[in-house]
RNA sequence: GGCGCCGUACCCAAGUGGCUAAGGGAGCAGUCUGCAAAACUGCGAUGCGGCGGUUCGAACCCGCCCGGCGCCUCCA
């Protein structure tokens, strides 16, 4: 049974949703202006760890994540590049599906778009101008924090430290400083939409209310997003949510940490961000052994846990990595059908299953859940040793193959070791130095073959160390063959 | 000023009251190998930022201190 942390009790709450079998989750995606970052990569990850292990576990789930595209920071981005919104937003919407694409994230089942809920956006703030728990000022609508007793019960605030703190100016026309607006009256030249209250765009926050009761119903379970959003976003959904409905809004709150920069939070003011294209494009690796490598490494820590993203930290992930793609090439040679501890491996895989959903049912504890990976990954090797059937390998395979997808990772035919095509998936940083066909390595591997066949050491080290300039590393098995990877 | 988080070996990182403090990476030594690589075996924190306290017992609870960070403003 899956325990999930809650901000809105602070504990670790076992989970049970509404509907039996049913899982109806709400995730804040991106504000479509730039490219994603690697913040926004855990961000993605972690819900999408959370709806495969959701299924894993025999759950149906329904995983709404907007693209918020009408905002400030886009029409300011347009009038900087001096094209429409539109355009900004269709650009970034398609870059952002194709980083996902790469770190294998997995689309939502709804991706709804604010511009497209405008009808259920007016209708929701007529509904709080209705109950009086908003108010109009001149073309625009704010809501009445004061309306709402209970405000601050999501990020344990109370409204008068948020009156202390307050470090911004506050606008003279709101009643209470904390109100937030639900629609903005639209200046010449912005996106604006017809309204009671005259032609506008939606505030920030109404719209994930809007789109989540409209796709998921008033109430759900499942809310999720980065920490920061705690406050003031997902506070105000509540705020607006239960002040519209009486009802609760989502039940269980679910929040990522940041991924740091040297210790420091990485942000687009502090200008200490990566984006995943610019990852991507400096990786020396194959887009797919990077995209795992990138996944491996953000896995590696609670989600709830501050991450500090490095280059070395992403060079042990596929230090890492590359022990269980090595098992997966020794389980793919030849066996004979009995083998001497196929027993024990049938054990050994059934513990480490066990191992880790207990870790995933714990509060998503994925490196506990990779720790649990690497333990069979000895076990198998050992048991290699031993004497492991043909039937017992692909056994082992599957096991790491179904494990592994809950996590994204270690699909066994995914990284290509042997003569795969050697498709070009390199970074535009300089050309990579003239790269070996697989032909070309084919070749030198059978004359270094015959080489040793012949005893002639010195030309077999010799093509060996050809091969390695080129960044391609030779195995030999022992029955006298050789694998290759590079 | 208010609210909150973190500090575990060379690096990453679990563990949050009780078996020998998981797991990975790196390193060193050994087995195997023509040599390598891979794999396997062994080594590695008498201690979990510091000092007190509670307890039969604490990395885990409490207090203080040191160091670092986050939110309170757009932000994953």
């Amino acid at each position: 049974m899956l325990r999930v942390y809650n901000t809105l009790s602070g504990s670790k709450d076992l989970f049970e949703p509404m509907v039996p079998g049913k899982v109806r989750m709400y995730v804040c995606g991106v504000t479509v202006y730039d490219y994603c970052h690697i913040g926004h990569a855990r961000s993605a990850l972690v819900f999408d760890v959370l709806r495969r292990y959701l299924e894993y576990s025999g759950f149906a789930v329904e995983f709404a994540k907007n693209f918020t595209d009408v905002d400030d920071k886009i029409i300011k981005r347009a009038n900087e590049q001096g094209v429409s919104c539109e355009r900004v937003t269709t650009t970034y919407i398609q870059a952002y599906y194709e980083d996902m694409e790469k770190l294998g994230v997995r689309r939502a089942t709804l991706e709804p778009r604010a511009t497209e809920h405008i009808a259920d956006i007016v209708a929701l703030v007529d509904t709080l101008l209705g109950k009086g728990m908003a108010y109009r000022v001149e073309g625009d609508v704010y809501f009445q924090v004061d309306r709402y007793p209970v405000y601050g019960r999501l990020s344990k605030r109370k409204m008068d430290d948020l009156q202390a703190g307050a470090r911004v100016d506050v606008d003279e026309r709101k009643r209470h400083p904390m109100d937030f607006a639900l629609w903005k009256g639209s200046k010449p030249g912005e996106p604006s939409w017809d309204s009671p209250w005259g032609p506008g765009r939606p505030g920030w926050h109404i719209e994930c209310s809007a789109m989540a009761m409209r796709h998921l119903g008033e109430t759900f379970d499942i809310h999720g997003g980065g920490m920061d959003l705690i406050f003031p976003h997902h506070e105000n959904e509540i705020a607006q949510s239960c002040g519209a409905t009486g009802k609760e809004f989502a039940r269980y709150w679910v929040h990522n940490g940041f991924v740091q920069i040297n210790q420091e939070k990485m942000s687009k003011s502090l200008g200490n961000f990566f984006t995943i294209r610019e990852i991507f494009d400096k990786s020396e690796w194959p887009e797919t052994v990077t995209g795992e490598m990138l996944r491996y490494f953000l896995l590696s820590t609670h989600y709830r846990s501050p991450l500090d993203f490095s280059d070395q930290s992403v060079a042990e992930a596929k230090n890492a990595l590359n022990g269980f793609y090595d098992l997966f090439e020794r389980l793919k040679e030849s066996a004979p059908a009995q083998g001497a501890v196929d027993q024990q491996m049938r054990e050994a895989n059934t513990r480490a299953r066990q191992a880790f959903i207990a870790a995933m049912d714990d509060d998503l504890n994925t490196p506990n859940a990779v720790a649990a990976l690497q333990k069979l990954r000895g076990e198998a090797n050992k048991a290699l040793d031993a004497g492991l059937s043909a039937e017992m390998r692909h056994v082992v395979r599957e096991e790491f193959r179904s494990l592994g997808a809950v996590l994204g990772l270690l699909q066994p035919d995914r990284w290509q070791f042997k003569s795969q095509g050697s498709q070009e998936s390199h970074g535009a940083s300089g050309a990579p130095a003239k790269r070996l066909s697989d032909e070309e390595i084919a070749g030198k591997i059978a004359a270094r073959l015959v080489a040793k066949q012949s005893r002639n050491y010195k030309l077999a080290d010799q093509l060996r160390a050809e091969l390695s300039s080129h960044g391609i590393i030779i195995e030999d098995r022992p029955d006298g063959t050789s694998r290759w990877k590079r």
